[in-house]
DNA sequence: GTATTTATATATCGGATTGATAGTATGCCT
DNA sequence: AGGCATACTATCAATCCGATATATAAATAC
């Protein structure tokens, strides 16, 4: 379950640029498995080469040329190949969670300013999913649902966490002031 | 906020050498930064090029030689202006969400399996963080309590979301096997 | 009426990260 | 005697990521 695998994947649903894989990335997909064209255009190329995917060049007036990719017979067999893997990884790699493990080095502003800037993105992200399926690059069915509604799930959770405990790292800033007053 | 900062932040706590450091990340630190060997010394020896960190080469009877880093006062000023990044990433890349954004492709068994095998993960985890802080790299200061109690709660909550929303997946392998057994 | 941004599309490069592997020595289990 | 665990170091190929380049048209801003 590598990129280029999620590109196949992507291809069952019918075909698509790499340009067109971007932005289901960004709409939906990328909020638990992200790439960037410096992923996906080397992901598409491979897969050609290993004939995974074939793809026709189309051209277009005052745009460039697309080249529409679609899975082939070897590369439906591969991606089955791939989905029979019974433990698929799930990682988290979070600055945030990385910073705020340092916060008695950091000042009750900075901690502020951190905390804030999530609940920033996690609301964003909730209006994003909200907008689903319709929104989305397919028409959702029930596998796309549950990841979905995991994204909803969590991103709540994820917030009601925050704010219920966001004080236990600024209290303590704010103790430290004081102590340091003190000892003044 | 990238791998070297983090060493960095580690050795705020004292000395260390790098397979300290990788026990570190394996016992905590890992579940939200993951770093093996190959990102530790590496990582290591670029800190300690640019001064950022120094070391003490200790030989050992019966056991390899221990390099133990510390960090110097350039080191401190480069984890500070680090800290001061206000919106630091947090990313989730999860080879299990995108299998399960294709369960329609997946039967019964499989879906399974894998979920089963995510529940296992997820409870081995909630183990971890139970015997945390005395098991720890660290006493345990604030930040540290808030990010194993952001674990703790988002592993509980993942759990909780499987086990209420995992019918849905396989309740529609179950129909479509039945639509299948009727156009038979 | 020009300037900037946004959208459509491709692609690559340097640097970072990962997972696996290698090497060396002791001790413990069976 | 063989195998595995622990204690240390370290590297390498493969992969991945973020930023950037290129090119044109349309929309929006100033």
């Amino acid at each position: 379950m590598d990129i280029k695998t999620v590109c196949l994947g992507m291809l069952t649903d019918g075909p698509a640029s790499g340009y067109d894989m971007k932005k289901c990335f960004e709409s939906s997909f990328g909020h638990f498995f992200p790439a960037g064209y410096g992923s996906i255009y080397p992901a598409l190329a491979t897969l050609a080469r290993n004939d995974l995917v074939e793809f026709e060049q189309i051209h277009q007036e005052g745009k460039p040329d697309r080249k529409v990719y679609s899975i082939t017979d070897k590369g439906r067999e591969e991606l089955m190949k791939s989905l029979s893997n019974p433990s698929p990884s799930h990682k988290i790699r979070s600055e945030f969670l990385a910073m705020l493990w340092f916060a008695h080095l950091m000042d009750e502003e900075q901690i502020d300013a951190v905390i804030e800037d999530r609940l920033r993105d996690i609301e964003q992200f909730l209006e994003l999913i909200a907008a689903f399926p319709d929104n989305d690059c397919n028409s959702a069915p029930k596998g796309a649902q549950f990841v979905a509604g995991y994204g909803e799930y969590m991103a709540t959770a994820f917030k009601n966490y925050i704010e219920k405990n966001r004080a236990l790292l600024v209290e303590d800033a704010e103790q430290q002031q004081a102590v340091a007053a003190v000892s003044r």
